[in-house]
DNA sequence: CATAAAGTAGACCACTCTGTCTACTTGCAG
DNA sequence: CTGCAAGTAGACAGAGTGGTCTACTTTATG
């Protein structure tokens, strides 16, 4: 048996279509680059809105991954540092594990998906929380009362959503170290 | 003459654009729901490519002029309750002139026709940089030095956008409170 | 050794896509 | 009245779409 036919083929598909968007990549497209053959896609997924699922899987899978290792990285510094730091070199293209930077893989889905009980949706709101969730245990250290920290963490969570969106549109991956800016002086309101 | 067959494309282009995503959504489509014939369309437009460059530009007409007018109201009022407010009344499909909220239109696009020296990508950077100057001049009002302003300036764009990303993925209206909310904080720590 | 699962190539289906073109109609301006 | 610009309907082209299917090969395992 072929290794792994079936991840090969999510790998493509993703590729594809975070760099050119998801109607515009055409299943043809995937399995020429793939070397897999038709049937062999239809035998593992039923459609082409299955296998775009699986590479929001595979997506989240790496990059949850990824800023993990970005939070747990220098024991000492500061987690909003760490934070806009990574944020920073993804827009760079320098985060290994996410390839060169379009803008979030799941806001880009969204914005073709977004019906109003569209799975992808809710795959996308689903990554986000678990995002939100994992910064949220690395503001700990902070140890502020949990109101605060939840008012924090909001406000972080808007941060760097923006900051990804206006790295896209302007190109310009300093706004990380705009955000990381912003984030500093919530915290000192906070404080 | 037929009285602005080349604007109802545009409206209708808009609209379906808007809501499906541009590669969701065939030519035929549009001319359908407008009742305008083929021939008409390639006469006004040399591509459908240019048509979605037609639609950019009407969308941002009718956002900015909808803002302007949104700041411009209760002269009395601070100017970032207004803004997020009005984000608030977007999001929730109640600003008439926007019609219902599918997430911002430039963003949407974006996502769609990220390439390098993509005509898509600078019409959108260009409409956020207007509505980033329309802001500023209502951020006068604080009276605070320049380099002060400019930062609050930036913090309040990045809520804006992560507001309205948040909006769209958790098809929550309510992030305009919480992003409101942040701005407070933010003005607090420049005061 | 046989069976079943997973793979191959690629023809084929019914459609849709953007864009072109012919042939004809309408309304205004010189 | 004429001529032109803008409009109509819709056939057509050529490529591409997602998806199905037949017929064959490989490979691991009971």
């Amino acid at each position: 048996m072929e290794p792994d036919k079936k991840q090969q083929l999510v790998e493509t598909a993703l590729t594809l279509f975070y760099r050119y968007g998801v109607h515009a990549v055409g299943i043809n497209q995937i399995l020429e680059q793939s070397a897999v053959a038709k049937k062999t896609l239809y035998h593992h997924f039923v459609s082409k809105d299955e296998l775009l699922l699986a590479t929001l899987e595979l997506r989240h899978q790496r990059f949850y991954h990824w800023l993990q290792q970005e939070l747990n990285r220098n024991e000492g510094t500061d987690p909003v540092d760490k934070l806009f730091d990574a944020l920073g070199a993804w827009f760079e293209g320098k985060a290994e594990p996410l390839g060169p930077f379009f803008g979030c893989y799941f806001q880009n889905c969204a914005a073709e998906y977004h019906g109003p009980d569209s799975a992808v949706l809710r795959l996308c709101a689903q990554h986000k929380l678990k995002v939100k969730q994992l910064v949220n245990t690395h503001l700990q250290s902070y140890q502020r009362p949990e109101q605060t920290q939840s008012l924090l963490l909001d406000g972080l969570m808007l941060l760097k959503e923006g900051a990804i969106n206006m790295a896209l549109l302007h190109t310009d991956a300093t706004v990380a170290q705009h955000a990381k800016q912003q984030a500093r002086l919530l915290l000192q309101a906070l404080s």
